[in-house]
DNA sequence: ACGGTTATAATGTATATACATGTTTTCACG
DNA sequence: CGTGAAAACATGTATATACATTATAACCGT
């Protein structure tokens, strides 16, 4: 009611995250199934003994989690759980070879500048006759082939990359550092390999193959497009969700 | 600044939300670069002639969306771009055939309670005998096969999933409606079909078929784990990413 | 110089208050 | 008895203030 003023760091951490918690913990227990109402700011205020602001700020919090809904004049309502959403990370390739705890190697393949296609158009929004700068590697896990890249630099975005040989930094990592992007568009097959990917992963022809390309934008146009293709019984992507679960 | 209290509306939008794009903008244009120290709060709050709490709101909330990271005494700094997230949205699938524009149909292939072998412990954390549903569905679009689902349901945790027929619904939307869950893990991979998956989603053995597993568990454990085995000539996950976007 | 104390700068959390905005309920008037 | 204006309600946004926390900087005596 009255409340004490501020943090006297009663029992763990701060009030609002115990407020938060508390009410997370009642709609991801199914406690409080979808479409329940919970309680009015006034009243969380008044049962955990602050103010309507800090009540506010965590349920402000929740539904920019999409956990719950507002409504005015009607109150917040735990949401449906909308069409399932997960977290995707896709590592950079050498942090994933790492990870298995095997030596990481790349080879250039291929370097060629050129001006794009009707196919490459396919794949980059380009304009007609733009430079783009074509590159194949092979990333090594050990010594075994582990991906193949093929990918597609937008010289004129990037000109920068023009001048790189790209014998020492692999395309990927030297675009990240370098580049800004701010949307990618993922795409996820699953397809037999080519003759030509099958010799340079070594594996059998039609043997299936996990396929991810990306495009990327900057704030000037279309970065890169790249596509991975990992031999598919030797690699699978995971992905974890928690709903509501912020990057910590 | 003396700041003219609270919104008189004068150009568009809250003051919350500009100074957010505006910061955003910087950000993702790639003008204010990874490691870059953005504005003190006391400073974009003279900037804006707003109080110092609706800054720090606005930084917290670009925080949290792990655009920027922050540190007492030294300020708030651009994130470096970290491993790329993408969020998937996995459909629900019978809006996936809708939405290509195909008449969507399920047919129940298997179902049998049994208790839980090794091989199912494999895939789901279960007591040993634990008693499960077993279920094998066809998905179909217009009149061909498009996915085929292969479910363990666990009745120690779903125990009304034994008077379910799932002749009516599909175990996906039925378990959605009813469970609450709030962890899944997801699991995709290239794999080369199986006689019995061939024969069941019409194509040849040995084709790449992208194949998507779920476990998920709720409050009371483990929920249920399903693998979904698509044609992989046929489909595609797509999924977009923008930094800091959250869901609307 | 060195190492420890103190000051300071920046963010973190919380309060009380004010007014705006959009819904629903109520109630009075024709 | 309906209908439209007014009141009540719940959330939305913003302010000014206070004090906590913490990392860095400044100081200072030995």
């Amino acid at each position: 009611m009255s409340g004490e003023r501020h943090a006297s760091a009663e029992k763990e951490g701060t009030l609002h995250s115990r407020i938060l918690g508390d009410l997370e913990r009642h709609i991801l227990s199914g406690d409080w199934p979808p479409g329940h109402r919970l309680p009015f700011e006034v009243d969380l205020a008044t049962q955990y003994g602050c103010s309507r602001m800090t009540a506010n700020k965590v349920l402000t919090q929740l539904a920019r989690a999409g956990l719950i809904e507002r409504r005015k004049k009607s109150g917040s309502f735990v949401s449906q759980p909308v069409g399932q959403a997960a977290v995707l990370e896709i590592h950079d390739i050498e942090a994933e070879v790492r990870a298995l705890k095997l030596a990481y190697a790349f080879r250039l393949e291929k370097r060629a500048r050129r001006v794009a296609s009707a196919k490459d158009r396919l794949h980059l929004e380009l304009a007609e006759g733009a430079p783009i700068l074509d590159l194949t590697c092979l990333h090594l896990a050990g010594e075994r082939p582990f991906c193949l890249e093929q990918r597609l630099i937008n010289l004129a975005t990037v000109p920068e990359a023009e001048a790189e040989t790209f014998l020492d930094m692999a395309p990927g990592a030297w675009l990240i550092s370098r580049v800004p992007w701010n949307t990618a568009e993922h795409r996820i097959q699953a397809l037999a390999a080519t003759a030509e990917t099958a010799t340079s992963l070594g594996i059998a022809r039609n043997a299936a193959c996990l396929v991810i390309e990306r495009r990327t934008w900057g704030a000037s146009g279309p970065v890169t497009f790249v596509r991975f293709t990992y031999p598919g019984d030797r690699h699978a992507l995971v992905a974890r969700f928690q709903p509501g679960g912020e990057g910590a």
